[in-house]
DNA sequence: TTTCGTGCAAATTATTTGCACTTGG
DNA sequence: CCAAGTGCAAATAATTTGCACGAAA
């Protein structure tokens, strides 16, 4: 249960420029007991890299295509797994019946809109709503650890084109 | 496209004790050109009964136990699969790994919280919150059909006992 | 009767698990 | 050296599909 391997404290907004994420991952993993392990850092390298979540597929296959060492499928679920134990990353299932995934950044919180037409995930991010949410989570008789909200319609594309 | 059995038009909001949506969605399904079966005849009514989405599996049981008549898993993915495209069933994912899907109700609208200890899902409303929604929609460039909340967390069971 | 609805069983897809081999500490 | 990390292939779990029979129009 340590805090991490630098001094912060609470949240740690900001930073937008370079990329902690991996390493507060890394370390919490080794604060957790874990060892160090080739897949498990091409995972949380591809994972820093990217700006919205990705499909356990489409994580082996960025691998796969060189974008890091490939990795087995077996061992990218159990990675997901491990990292989700330990709140680094969070599952988004959109509906289309597959699990995505992404780095969980204070800094970077957004939900998601899924076009139904054509598949495509896009992140936006809203203050208001979050607000709302968070007042929400004050009210009821539950205890609030995560959110997740979903827009399912039309990208712009397909209802253009 | 009719308007249903009774006159509303717009929203329609009220109506809590009976249940008009097994009506609304046997004269849809007439409507596409569905004929009648005892399977689906069961399976709406028993989605017309509950108060939160159920899965698949769940429909099964339910119907296998006496609450209508029994049928067959494939029957009810199939059915879903046709309520699901006429819009009169949503089909909710909280994380479980598997799909929940309940009556599409103008009036019921609502979001769930789902236990990540217990796994028990939670429905609620918030006024607000689907404010916050509607205005981001008018805002973003996406066709926003519709939306989806889901929180995850610890019901009262889990945190107090 | 003629097409659609349904059940049963096999097929698919996403994910998990068992076990042998490799590697970090 | 020893336990943890990883790959491969088989096992599961949810959902889909193919086909034959029964029911609605």
């Amino acid at each position: 249960m340590g805090m991490g391997p630098t001094s912060h404290h609470g949240h740690d907004h900001g930073t937008p420029g370079g990329a902690p994420w991996a390493e507060r991952a890394s370390g919490a993993l080794t604060d957790a007991g874990y060892r160090r392990g080739g897949a498990r850092a091409a995972l949380i390298a591809l994972l820093d890299a990217q700006s919205c979540a990705l499909s356990a597929a489409e994580i082996e296959d960025a691998l796969k295509g060189g974008d890091g060492r490939p990795v087995a499928r077996a061992s990218i679920y159990r990675i997901l797994e491990q990292l989700e134990a330990l709140k680094l990353i969070t599952r988004v299932e959109v509906g289309q019946g597959l699990a995505r995934f992404e780095a969980a950044r204070a800094e970077g919180h957004h939900h998601h809109m899924v076009c139904d037409d054509c598949g495509t995930v896009i992140p936006f991010a809203d203050p208001d709503l979050e607000r709302s949410i968070a007042q929400l989570a004050d009210r009821v008789a539950f205890t609030v650890a995560e959110h997740d909200v979903v827009l399912h319609g039309e990208c712009r594309d397909c209802a253009t084109g």
